[in-house]
DNA sequence: GGAAAAATGAGCAACGCACCTCAGAAGATC
DNA sequence: GATCTTCTGAGGTGCGTTGCTCATTTTTCC
């Protein structure tokens, strides 16, 4: 069982390498009718190039960058932990993927360093991208200066990104609808939510998301308005005390954002996290240890790892003008309860 | 920004080119301490191996053989069907997936499959196990032949099987468990139980999860003894429609295993539906409408496309023997509700 | 039929590594 | 210090492409 070659293809054309090669890689100065019968040739043998010499051959390099948020978020910084943790594995395969961490909170910022890359630097940008125009005008700026650029979690859709690599993130609104409801009794009860921004694409998503379902399927449910706790623990435990006080009947809280563990700490010294359900979002230690000791009930999230690997299949297909195979580079949404959660031991370890 | 090679290692260590590739490949007649300098010389300049190169001049192939059960199940189908498309797109990467039809009734016979593969033939089998002693001793001597096995899917924990790529099923019992203990009133209720056969092991793993919480936390709820019905439609129908008519106060359904079509037509058939919580496992078209239709609540499922592509990583890495990266290796657990259901497009093409 | 244009053949040098041989140097042993 | 053993260096070849060049053949068109 001997690879098929070029070869074997030029032979059964009953033609040269040379030609085979022309018609391989696209290259002017064949006839139509000598392409097709290469063509018919390497589909009979069923020819495949070989990965391996082609790569080997085209030396090309691939260096992407990867904006990230830093600051004190968990899910971020699993989020830059894996890509970094690629940065290693991938540099085999001729992948230079660069980690530059970024202020999520300063649009001026992030687009300023959008606005320094180019092809010369780097042959793919994918980025965490904050809801600023400026961010937006600097994503399409790069993309016309001939980068691709595709968004990580956060979607720009009206940017000319190539790509979005993330959750859908009104479905994962639904999702926490619907848990809601049907973890509560069927008897009116208030809603508590708490987001970071509505100014943030995926949180104002999720909140359409839920309150499709809720108001559809679950009318005896009041959302009480979406209080903004800018992903602080600190304002987010806060935001829970006061509207713990405020509403008597309050049967559940949905945390749209980050800074789940400040809800949870609010929660659990209210001393009435046993009557109240409680839904948040991403996979941190917190909101693990949350699940496990019944403060959280369920925690909506999406797995950090999968999406770096699938920006970087992203980039690499953008480069190499090949399609992307939509089905495989779709982002799960992940249902965690106490009984399903993985092992701890997936983190990636980086060296050093 | 010019790759590492070894060249730069061995001028780096001060040897030659044949002392690195001596070092690197672990051919004997090198020095302790001549090893140690290539070593720390390959470390601060942070060498990668090539793996276009190193792939192209090991001109290596990777044979592997799946052996996937056929019959009228959607998922097992899914499961080949990836398989089989995968086969097309690593022929490029120097890999040969045969997919292999298996009676996964029938253990003699998938017994009789496994014994006719060795070396010659055959570099890795990943085998859907059915639980017959035949087939744990088939497996065991593919193994001692040389030939690494995983099991996918169904495992079989005795044998000597390198790997099991699959889902939890006892973290998956539970989460149904969980699912229909709270989406269900605090009050007096009984559930029916059906699986495909209490002998298979990822059925009997899942019974025991749920139970384990249903007992624990939701005491209130009565599991009827499990029914088998061989994943079969028609004998699923009849026991849901058996178990309605005996228990008046009926109040949720758990499909343990295949044959989620039955049921779900059953209880449309029955007018009840409305009341029922009724969990599945395995997303195809059928629970799809299900849960669309409210007549399904839940579906627990396992991605066929992670699977394969998990078995084909793994079978890869021991071919190569280096370490398997358990985190990225391991199938999550989904949990499906009409809300986050994935585009149906996410099926692979299969050319022809 | 002849000139120009287009198509094709032949061949070569990378690409970075694996794997091999053979000669020669360094080290151990007495 | 001679001998034997163990290491090491130098060099070559092949892997299957890519991406050239240059010569040669075929076709096209006037």
């Amino acid at each position: 069982m001997r690879r098929v070659t070029i070869h074997d293809v030029a032979e059964a054309a009953g033609v040269s390498l040379a030609t085979v090669d022309r018609v391989m890689n696209g290259r002017p100065g064949v006839r139509k009718t000598t392409i097709e019968k290469v063509r018919q040739a390497a589909e009979t043998l069923n020819y495949t190039p070989d990965v391996f010499a082609a790569g080997l051959a085209k030396k090309r390099l691939y260096r992407f960058h990867f904006l990230i948020p830093d600051g004190p978020n968990a899910f971020m910084e699993d989020l830059s932990r894996e890509a970094r943790s690629h940065a290693v594995t991938m540099s085999g395969a001729r992948m230079h993927v660069h980690v530059e961490p970024i202020d999520a909170f300063d649009g001026h910022r992030v687009a300023g360093t959008l606005a320094m890359l180019d092809r010369s630097a780097c042959d793919g940008v994918a980025v965490v991208a904050p809801a600023f125009p400026e961010v937006r005008a600097a994503i399409d700026r790069l993309q016309a200066r001939g980068v691709p650029v595709v968004t990580l979690v956060s979607d720009h859709p009206a940017s000319t990104r190539q790509h979005f690599v993330g959750i859908d993130n009104i479905a994962a609104g639904r999702t926490a609808g619907r848990l809601m409801g049907r973890f509560l009794p069927k008897a009116p009860a208030t809603i508590g939510l708490i987001a970071g921004s509505l100014g943030l694409r995926d949180h104002s998503d999720r909140y359409a998301g839920c309150r499709e379902v809720v108001e559809r399927d679950f009318p005896h449910l009041k959302l009480l308005k979406v209080r903004e706790g800018r992903d602080d623990n600190a304002r987010n435990a806060d935001l829970v005390k006061k509207m713990l006080a405020e509403h008597p009947d309050l049967a559940g809280f949905y945390n749209i954002g980050a800074g789940s563990r400040g809800m949870i700490a609010a929660l659990q010294a209210s001393g009435r996290s046993g009557d109240i359900v409680c839904i948040g979002h991403e996979l941190t230690p917190h909101t693990r240890e949350a699940l496990m000791s019944d403060v959280l009930d369920a925690v909506i999230a999406q797995d950090p790892g999968h999406e770096i690997r699938s920006a970087i299949r992203v980039l690499k297909a953008l480069c190499d003008g090949v399609p992307i195979i939509e089905g495989q580079e779709r982002i799960r949404i992940d249902v965690f309860l106490k009984d399903n959660l993985p092992d701890i031991s997936e983190l990636p370890d980086l060296p050093g």
